[in-house]
DNA sequence: GTCTATAGAACGATAGAC
DNA sequence: GTCTATCGTTCTATAGAC
């Protein structure tokens, strides 16, 4: 891995541990092994750091999405093995914790790739629930969007459970609880 | 409101908009109109401003939580009247933002008011969701533990989603639809 | 490409006058 | 209680040698 890659890397540990505020250029080249004048040549300063590290972990959580979605099973057992597949919950989720970084949201470069994965992740369930639906899988009664929106906010938010008890059950639980409502409307 | 008041408040308002990374004492000093010297004859630090902060933001949620969950309706009625309640959606959660705040986190005295109030609010939650399956307001088949830890993490997820696309409908889609599922069981 | 030197500002806190 | 002065450190970036 050349010096390049490993300040993105590194950026995006950051970023993912301490957030984008709590991120000093100074501790990205000592984690990369690099120099001032090594990361400056390379990036234009923080912010633009932040770009490709931000634009690499939405493009990862949407590729790594991609391949459960697309996986074996039904579309429910899809949408469950997605939001059970392994994941390191107590660090949070990369992308989601930008959303909490002001200077992120305030700036509409750094933006954009958040605002957008979220758009593409709720679309991707939306459809896929349109689909059960029609496959009989699924309540008719129950509203695509909105229930896909549900889906993600429990992800993003089993997050924040697992965090604030220290214990990555709490997440499993949220998981668990709201595929125990979907698949309640399967029978 | 006396100084020592408005320097809680003002920490408050910055630790929900900026996190505890992202605000400095001179920012607290400025917005509370007080002077340095002020601000450390009232507190010891940062740190200690932050506990009464934290402590008192915590309190809130839980009272006006409370509230909800007293009011007039059935469980599954005051379960819904809580979710749907007014909220600074866009600003995001006082409680689960800090979270996402590595600082908080590492300090025992600052972490405990947030993994208590969650505990708490996924209790109260259980509680009424146990009430209603008793009153067959809700399918026997659902875990009351693991559907309020759905439920809460839809409620912090909700925010998530709201504040990547910068619009509160966000929220009230993902609660829309949190409920769709939940009062599904009711028939 | 990478290094060191340097810069002005902000950070978090302390000291001591009033 | 509040003020100003000061401190040592870190932040983010630039300059220029190699």
């Amino acid at each position: 891995m050349d010096t390049r890659e490993r300040l993105i890397e590194s950026t995006r540990e950051l970023l993912w541990e301490r957030g984008y505020v709590g991120t000093s250029p100074k501790a990205i080249q000592a984690r990369a092994g690099a120099g001032q004048g090594s990361m400056y040549h390379h990036f234009h300063g923080k912010p633009d750091l932040a770009r490709a590290a931000i634009a690499r972990s939405a493009a990862e959580l949407r590729d790594r999405a991609e391949a459960a979605f697309t996986g074996p099973g039904s579309e429910l057992d899809r949408i469950a093995a997605y939001l059970r597949r392994e994941r390191d919950v107590l660090k949070g989720c990369p992308v989601g914790r930008l959303t909490q970084d002001p200077d992120v949201m305030a700036d509409p470069e750094l933006r954009r790739p958040v605002e957008e994965t979220f758009a593409w992740l709720t679309d991707r369930l939306a459809a896929l629930l349109t689909e059960a639906r029609a496959n009989g899988e699924l309540d008719a009664a129950l509203d695509p969007r909105a229930t896909a929106a549900a889906l993600v906010a429990v992800l993003q938010g089993g997050y924040v459970l697992a965090r604030a008890a220290g214990s990555a059950d709490l997440y499993a639980q949220a998981v668990d609880g709201a595929l125990g409502l979907l698949t309640a409307h399967t029978r």
